[in-house]
DNA sequence: TAGTTTTCCGTGTACGGACACGAAATTAGA
DNA sequence: TCTAATTTCGTGTCCGTACACGGAAAACTA
């Protein structure tokens, strides 16, 4: 049946097996007639390389690298990705990959900076980064592609910089998605706070992102528009954080909040305290915090960023890239997958 | 490093790669010293096959072959698997792999039967199979197990038959998570009517798990049980339909609807004619009808089966078995995917 | 113009790792 | 000792990749 094999297009054009996989590669060492009748026999047959035969041949070594913050203990967050890491270096066991991961501490610039310094770009095939500090980063970036080496982001988009492929969330539409859902269940009215809690807003570009798309959903659903409250707790230590919490729910009747990232069982636990059922509280990603949280009816909805998904995905992606040249998608989004307590348990692999 | 090839293992053992070979598959002709020393060499280097170099020597064909309703006119919903099944056969191609498509009339039982009387089990290595009749399918699948063809459900699950994998969703967690969804939006109370309009309930029993699920949920948040109402629209013409709807609104003071199938945009058309914002609405697919009511805020969640994925998933999950003897998780749930107009672009492939 | 060096274009083939078959070698049986 | 049965070896196959090498033509020297 169909299959055509390179020993086939060889044997019509009348010559070697060697030659038809030097055009194939563009490795020269032929004659334009012999190239373009190759090309074109190539094109007709319909050649495709059988993949397997392929990556039996080259069993080369792909080296990746994952750059991303270092998990910390107060958060979990930044552990997520790293299982996606290892999923799929399982599922692509049998090539020969190998992925390093290198961290930095997303509190402090200077030590990213200091690492991206001395980053080999030599030894390396391609890498799957998660950007926070958002010049340096974009530097890098230009850096990687100045080396000829692939950059996939994720988790936060940097539009300028020369990247290959973006895997993650739209962060304005996961806001808006977040104000449907806070505005759908807001049944007596009240006010709507938007709480941001990053260290550094500065530095998490999609944080803000995540509030402009909140605000404009409120904006296109007219009403209430007054009543939305931003607050900002970058920063902030415990003792502030709840008196600040408290000024809030002195100051306005408080119908729901949302947490633009996934510190959000902080406020959780600040309204269980506080014993306030009936305020709608939404927020990001799967902690295991959030989730009790969200068991226990605080939190009523967890929009998950997928960072295992994402990782997942960005390094298979790069991999493709680097080791088939197979052609990415630049932007790979993900679905805004929206977890309640009830559909939670299929979301927790 | 680590990589053990059945080469290292023969030189070890002294024997020729052939040997080492005909014990991995166990296909005798070997004494039993010589077999027991290389099965202990291979535990004890942890040899595993290069995935590659097997399938690429292998180059067996694999016969796969899937079962389900037919596509018809008025209603998409079987057209969507189809996708998930060109999906699979694009990411396998590589492989030897060839699917056929066998489909049978949903609304005709004889049909079904008929067809898998002459059904040709030794010509065929896996079934990917989406039940409808119920006792029929359970037979066919017992028939296949006696012809050792191995069975993959998708869609609607059969408990009692002896299948070896199922892919799809938790029919009973899908309608309590609607159930969720419908109390959190209950602005005003009213009444909720759970309406059934499957061609004939009896053949889908995921369509009544789907409405226990449901039930469930109120049953567990207390108040509003008896203002549950069942509506069975079974095979009702459009007319029929129309009146009885008129009839239920009538009489009650309808806050939401539940719809345990993918017509719920039948539903909302009656809705949009009658003009009745307000009214929440849940159901199931994003079948494209569905989906323009929902743009349109008619519908209010859609519950997505991702029935792509399911077959995607069903058909990769067979051919891992019967290609490569990876045994594969028995039950495989989806994540119940939570629908709204605002995040319903990331859902649509 | 004969002789030598480059350049150019191809050929042939050795991998890569698993698999399977024919043939050879060993053992057992009579 | 001869045959039959059992065990084992060696090698070709799958297909693509890449490198060493060779032949021929072109460029250059004297």
């Amino acid at each position: 049946m169909g299959k055509v094999r390179i020993k086939d297009i060889a044997e019509i054009a009348n010559v070697s097996i060697g030659t038809v996989d030097r055009v194939i590669h563009n490795r020269g060492q032929v004659s334009d007639a012999t190239r373009e009748k190759i090309r074109s026999l190539l094109e007709e047959h319909n050649y495709k390389p059988d993949i397997l035969a392929s990556s039996l041949a080259l069993k080369r070594e792909v080296r990746l690298v994952v750059i991303m913050p270092g998990p910390v203990n107060d958060h979990a967050f930044w552990k997520l990705p790293l299982k996606g890491v290892d999923r799929a270096l399982e599922e692509l066991s049998g090539y020969n990959l190998s992925v390093d991961a290198y961290y930095f501490d997303q509190f402090n610039r200077n030590d990213f900076v200091r690492k991206m310094k001395k980053f080999p770009f030599q030894d390396i095939h391609g890498v799957l980064f998660a950007p926070v500090f958002r010049d340096d980063s974009i530097e890098f970036i230009k850096r990687c592609e100045a080396e000829k080496v692939p950059v996939v982001l994720f988790n936060s988009l940097l539009e300028e910089a020369p990247y290959s492929s973006f895997v993650g969330q739209d962060a304005f539409q996961s806001g808006y998605v977040a104000a449907k859902l806070i505005s759908y269940g807001l049944e007596h009215g009240g006010d709507v706070a938007i709480i941001n809690m990053s260290a550094r807003t500065d530095h998490y570009a999609h944080l803000i992102t995540r509030e402009k798309g909140f605000r404009s959903f409120f904006e296109l659903h007219s009403e209430r528009l007054e009543n939305l409250i931003s607050i900002d707790l970058n920063g902030v230590d415990d003792e502030r954080f709840k008196k600040k919490l408290d000024e809030i729910f002195e100051h306005h009747r408080i119908g729901g909040l949302f947490v633009t990232n996934s510190r959000v069982y902080k406020v959780a636990g600040y309204l269980a305290d506080r014993g306030a059922m009936g305020v709608r509280l939404v927020g990001y990603d799967l902690l295991p915090e959030s989730v009790e949280y969200l068991k226990r009816d605080f939190i009523d909805f967890l929009i998950s960023q997928k960072p295992e998904e994402q990782a997942f995905k960005g390094l298979t992606s790069l991999f493709n890239l680097v080791a088939f040249h197979r052609e990415q998608a630049r932007e790979q989004y993900m679905p805004i997958d929206i977890i309640t307590r009830e559909n939670l348990h299929y979301y927790q692999l």
